[in-house]
DNA sequence: CATGAATGAGTGTTCATTCAT
DNA sequence: GATGAATGAACACTCATTCAT
């Protein structure tokens, strides 16, 4: 096995995992077991279970980047957008909701693990945030959008996913998130007005 | 001092400590040091660190909940309401941090911690939930917002005042988090239209 | 039973593993259970194993010093003082085997552990080195002994007795180590002059 | 290259390591890789760790060895002799720090390593001793030394240079360690009369 | 001959919790 | 009420050694 699916099997497998249990309550030792190869080995491709949780989030962040790049790239309306991208979103969510969780769970909540040498840790993640610049300011540009402050309609688009992101990992919606998107895009699209 | 001041003490510390420092980072020991009373006494108070987590987190809903509930007891419009709450929240944000962080880092992040015989948890803020579809219903009922699935409503008002919150978080937001105020009510209610 | 005297019993105890398996042989567990305490509460003594090294080494030496600096106050020769401090070494090495050890195996050995911020950590020891600079200086005072570099003259009492003492440790001398003092502290005085 | 020659590549490159770092603080992999050989391979020349340090016990001993049986051919006073190997060893000590501080600081301090089936792996170094033997001998025979107990001239000599070599391995010489040549082979002549 | 992936027992250290005083 | 000494299970990480290739 090449030592890149290695990698990809471990970040796949912590990932599971942490979003479950948390990354303090998951150990080194359940993750190198959960893909069978020894703890030792597992320090063979990350240096500290700490590389490990950062080398996730690129992982997840860049999946997320590349759907919403794609859409990004399709000429329709910036509203026709919000909507492919809140379909995406819901779609990746019901398939990889342990990476959706991940994100919001251990990188969200745990900014001290992601943070060195003065930076915040927040560049981990900048090129899904830089798709969402671009989308914002596409329908700012066709005037879909009102030019607000770029923090706001951030908060706007992701806010409102992460909310419905959070409900839907504690388990009180209805079966299928998807039923969801038509109200979710409109509100999205609404909030950027 | 009276019991409930302590119990408070130690909240508001932990509070300070966990939001800065994640909760599992954060020390038994140092809680106790921090409002110089020992450890051993520390479990006069709270059986165990778990249970000032929680009572930490209703500590805070209930805050959060009394200041909308006054908000939802005014006689103005629904827009109204949710700029009142949105300045209050800012203000609040702004003034004690640490218990909004808190919420956000602790509470959303670390679900397994809340969770226990099959409930999830998500009670402990229920009586901040509770306003909130207060504060929705009211908007209905006077057709200022659209009657939406109440989870995708919930997201849309608790979401974009997340989003920002995350955003003050990591310092990247201009000085003044007042100024967003404006901006964020009107898209909030734009989202609920 | 008083904070100093469980340090003096965890130090005596761990001076004597030290010298039988070395210092990377002996794990905190191993000295924890040799005097019946638990390894968390060892490190309510010494916040590493590290620091017990060197709070050993500064217990060793300070006894060496002291037999030594009363022997320097004797008003007798200096031949006279360097044969008691000779019968005075032999007899402690009898008595106390493993102090003598762990400051040649340990202490010499494992330089890389003392020092620290640039110091070598000679500094542990510096009160023992000090009488031994009075008992030179005053037998070049009263010329019985010649003047000599400082440092010849600390290698040839220090050395012959780290010689012996290796032997010793060897156990390929004789019993009855104290038969040989008339000899070396002889030996020693010869090569001062 | 030759297997003899590799083996004494791995050797002088331990015994730099060991020396430098001490035994249980040089891996392996770092005595492998700092002469570009695999772990794998390493273990065809030495079939572990403790092989290698007993290897080079013999490599340095034998070296010393034969500087001192050279000189003990020559034919001149013992006097002389002990000059000569204060000389030859200050010299050795200067070009080699290595092999002599790894005989000082892992040899003499780490015997467990060196001990096995009851028998105190002193026999490593008995060909140097052997010579020690001879130089000692030889000048008891001219009655240039006193007929004392075998150990403890052996001491006078090996310690005595062994406590000039400690202090030349913490730095706190003057430069030319070859200057104390004069004062330190009187020293021991003198310790042996 | 030569590699380095793979192992897993072992280490120092932490920390929530208990309990005698 | 109040202390802090004491516990010990748990964890991240290391490294000598093996072995399939």
């Amino acid at each position: 096995m090449l030592k890149k699916e290695r990698e990809s099997q471990i970040i796949e497998s912590a990932l599971d995992m942490f979003s479950k249990k948390g990354f303090y309550c998951t150990t080194v030792a359940q993750i190198a077991k959960s893909i069978n190869i020894s703890v030792g080995h597992f320090y063979n491709f990350f240096p500290s279970k700490n590389s490990l949780a950062k080398a996730s989030i690129t992982f997840v962040t860049k999946k997320l980047a590349q759907e919403l790049s794609s859409i990004n790239k399709t000429h329709v309306s910036s509203k026709e957008k919000i909507h492919l991208f809140v379909v995406s979103y819901l779609n990746f969510l019901d398939q990889n909701p342990q990476m959706i969780d991940y994100f919001f769970k251990v990188y969200l909540a745990n900014r001290e693990m992601f943070s060195e040498d003065g930076d915040s840790g927040f560049k981990l993640a900048k090129v899904f945030i830089d798709e969402i610049e671009v989308l914002i300011n596409d329908g700012i540009k066709t005037n879909e959008f009102s030019q607000k402050d770029f923090y706001v309609s951030f908060s706007c688009i992701t806010g409102i996913l992460g909310g419905i992101t959070f409900l839907n990992g504690e388990d009180i919606l209805d079966e299928g998130i998807q039923k969801y998107a038509n109200e979710l895009s409109l509100s999205i699209v609404n909030s950027l007005r």
